[in-house]
DNA sequence: TAAAACAACTAACGAATGTTAGCAACCTTT
DNA sequence: AAAGGTTGCTAACATTCGTTAGTTGTTTTA
């Protein structure tokens, strides 16, 4: 009986929750299977059902765990005393960081959320959606001080969102420029395309 | 017994695929069973196999007649007499009516085709990648003759594509602005992000 | 060291899935 | 109107799925 190794301050569920976001990431939600995950994990299908309520439990606990962390950056963002578009840039970064050092989550929060059930759904959606409009919002401030170009803010904000999400490609692809080149690269595009010159 | 409508010139086949891309849209491919397939096309199940060969199939058919059509696209844009950053607005601008017109089949070819099969799911990354190494070379060429900030292209282009799949959520927001608002925004921002100032 | 808790196992369940077989109804052509 | 092809139906299949029950082994607690 091999049991799931630990190591201390984190728990059993946590290897699995893990294990989970790599597997949803590489196969999908719906593809991929609680008998899946428990080879990844190393123990029989059922075993997992010792840590965990449900399948759809690991996709609540990624989707929030993810969504809970852009919340609280943009809360302390909003509260800087900064330019907009320093605070654009802040978030930008954020984003960039966390699609960089905690992709398969933040991969799977963003594709499979769909799969939540209510009331989980419902509130992952407004979540997501209360958090682009405060998007739009520092974008708008910034348009109106002529920080920013006259452009649709909510527009500006899908394009922000979804171009950071396109990291995907870059932690597939064989030839990845460094991290750090990345970051600049998408800073001076992403940022360069809004500031009114 | 309740036929398939068909129009002249559209087969029942072309009916399935249709409603096929708005259910993979919809629900993904996996959660897709063939049972909502036929209840949206009006029909029993098992009588779907009177047209298509598989479930894949379906599948097989969206993702190529999407990458066929940019394919044809970017042919006929490299051929063109014109500046670089022309050739990049232009294909950007063919990328946003596909994703605004053609929203499903789009949607579909670029989310879900994870689950074709091989030999078809190679084929079809192949495609995408001499794809993007054709756009990433166009942005190159502007970039040697200074029309194209110094970045790096084949980031250039993930950019692009992945922020033009946010028209997405532009489908599904209730207060849309117009497609040609829509157009000339995302325009704005990314070309903006481009060119050399 | 005995008892309690935790975590693994095997077996199985009911539901859902893609698909096939066999047959009946419809349409087109002759 | 007969014949043949097309398109639909019902029934069923083999798998796979998420999950539960019941049990055994292992670790922690008292």
């Amino acid at each position: 009986m091999a049991r799931i190794k630990t190591d201390k301050n984190i728990s059993r569920k946590d290897v699995i929750v893990t294990k989970a976001a790599a597997l949803f990431r590489e196969k999908g939600f719906k593809a991929a299977s609680m008998r899946d995950l428990a080879e990844a994990v190393g123990v029989e299908a059922a075993s997992l059902y010792n840590h965990i309520k449900s399948k759809t439990e690991l996709l609540h606990e990624l989707c929030f765990s993810v969504a809970n962390r852009f919340t609280h950056k943009i809360d302390e963002i909003e509260a800087e005393p900064i330019s907009s578009i320093q605070k654009v840039e802040k978030l930008l970064r954020f984003h960039i960081h966390e699609m960089i050092h905690h992709y398969e989550e933040v991969y799977v929060s963003d594709r499979e959320w769909k799969h939540l059930a209510d009331p989980y759904l419902s509130n992952f959606q407004n979540q997501r959606r209360i958090y682009r409009k405060r998007f739009a919002a520092i974008i708008e401030a910034g348009i109106r001080n002529k920080e920013i170009k006259k452009i649709d803010a909510p527009t500006a904000v899908l394009i922000m969102l979804h171009a950071i999400s396109g990291i995907e490609s870059w932690h597939r692809s064989t030839q990845k420029i460094s991290a750090e080149e990345l970051e600049e690269n998408m800073i001076t595009i992403l940022v360069g395309g809004l500031v009114n010159h």
